[in-house]
DNA sequence: GTCTATATTCGGATAGAC
DNA sequence: GTCTATCCGAATATAGAC
């Protein structure tokens, strides 16, 4: 098991192989999700051929979307490099869209749980920790996922927009509070929680936006996680 | 002027007002400057006509794609936005792409200006809050120019996208460069020069991706450049 | 359920009038 | 130089065979 009980029975992360071996949003458990999850969406009712088609559909998507972008891709793109035929395509989809919309579906569940793992923790420093390495460890198993929200959210309606857009103020909120109540009770010292909270997320986010550069610089995911969790440290005065 | 003199005779930028009063481009001059950058790519030869045509086309085409994104906008929409016929928008075009790569064009241009403007303070300090400050300043008066170009950059050519990144990179390496320099002198104290660079290219690029979110807390440009500043100093130690 | 073939719309770009 | 009308290819989505 990834997790491991602390003394007052909350959970915590030690590193990103044991995080990924309890992580459930990954592999065929994700597309039997989704399928699950957008019946509605999807013609074929057999769980097992959708979800191996929904497989193939989202593969080739976050592969030719992240070069080209969403709406570039056409879907004969998508049934050449999926190999399915376009019938085989609106076999699990009844519209493109519906592509952008699961793909904001899961990255708001996982948004989700991450934000409860961190406020579930007994003290303010492990909620950051905990933040940070839920943040780091799902967003580097889901990158593909992450990135293509964060530079799709303009091809979905103006509704889901903002439902993507609430994502990432919730999880600054989420940020916020747990700094403001350790400036409360006196340890953390710092004039600004939104401006750390804020600033946290988006070295969080420029991990899954821009993995070449920290390719380029040898940085591995878990000294990242190290650099992040001091300078969030420097900036609270511990 | 905008820009006082230091005793060393380095210049140095106070407020954004006087900032704004002698940055070159903007208005009519930025578009005189993209005729003057471009007419390989422009059919009128005109100043007057192309340049006022220009004004209309960038105007439209960031309003427009910034909602729904450069590609999902048609040239009809356009037209229809610009006031301009099709045939109006091909004299000061020869294809749709080249709006995209006149917006990397300026941004190249200024993002240049700025490292220079940076690297030629006499003291590291000093160039951190030169590069801080030229790179808010100028991000704002050309918000929609950066904004574009940093979501649009997958509908250029693969060569042009490199160039984009470049743009990136070569900021971050002059942050790099200026704080290692402040760390060999023993004015800084940092482990990781480009870990603090990285994070303040972000913090503002946040600025310009993402002006709702501060619009919605009330906090303003000189207030967003002092809490930076302010974290930087943190970062380094000083 | 999945395929091929096709209907239909819409996009970028152009030709030719004025 | 600018407009309108039009071409042509490409996109989404569907219909109907197997």
């Amino acid at each position: 098991m990834g997790l491991t009980l602390n003394n007052d029975n909350t959970t915590n992360i030690n590193n990103f192989e044991e995080y990924s071996e309890q992580f459930e949003y990954q592999n065929q458990h994700l597309y039997n999700l989704l399928f699950e999850r957008n019946q509605d969406l999807i013609k074929s009712k057999k769980v097992g051929v959708a979800s191996a088609n929904l497989k193939k559909v989202f593969e080739s998507t976050f592969k030719l979307s992240s070069k080209i972008g969403f709406h570039e891709m056409s879907l004969r793109d998508l049934s050449k490099d999926t190999g399915l035929s376009m019938g085989g395509l609106y076999s699990c989809l009844t519209k493109k869209e519906d592509i952008a919309l699961m793909v904001l579906d899961i990255v708001e569940l996982v948004s989700e749980k991450n934000n409860q793992a961190a406020l579930e923790q007994s003290d303010e420093l492990q909620s950051l920790e905990m933040a940070i390495r839920s943040y780091l460890y799902s967003s580097t198993i889901l990158q593909p996922w992450f990135f293509f929200l964060y530079f799709e959210t303009r091809s979905l309606s103006s509704e889901n927009q903002i439902k993507s857009k609430k994502i990432e103020l919730t999880t600054i909120a989420t940020l916020e509070k747990i700094i403001q109540s350790g400036v409360d009770k006196g340890i953390f010292d710092v004039n600004s929680p939104y401006f750390v909270a804020t600033t946290i997320l988006i070295v969080l986010q420029d991990w899954y936006l821009k993995p070449w550069k920290n390719k380029e610089k040898n940085i591995s995911l878990e000294q990242y996680s190290k650099h992040l969790f001091r300078m969030v440290k420097k900036l609270l005065r511990i």
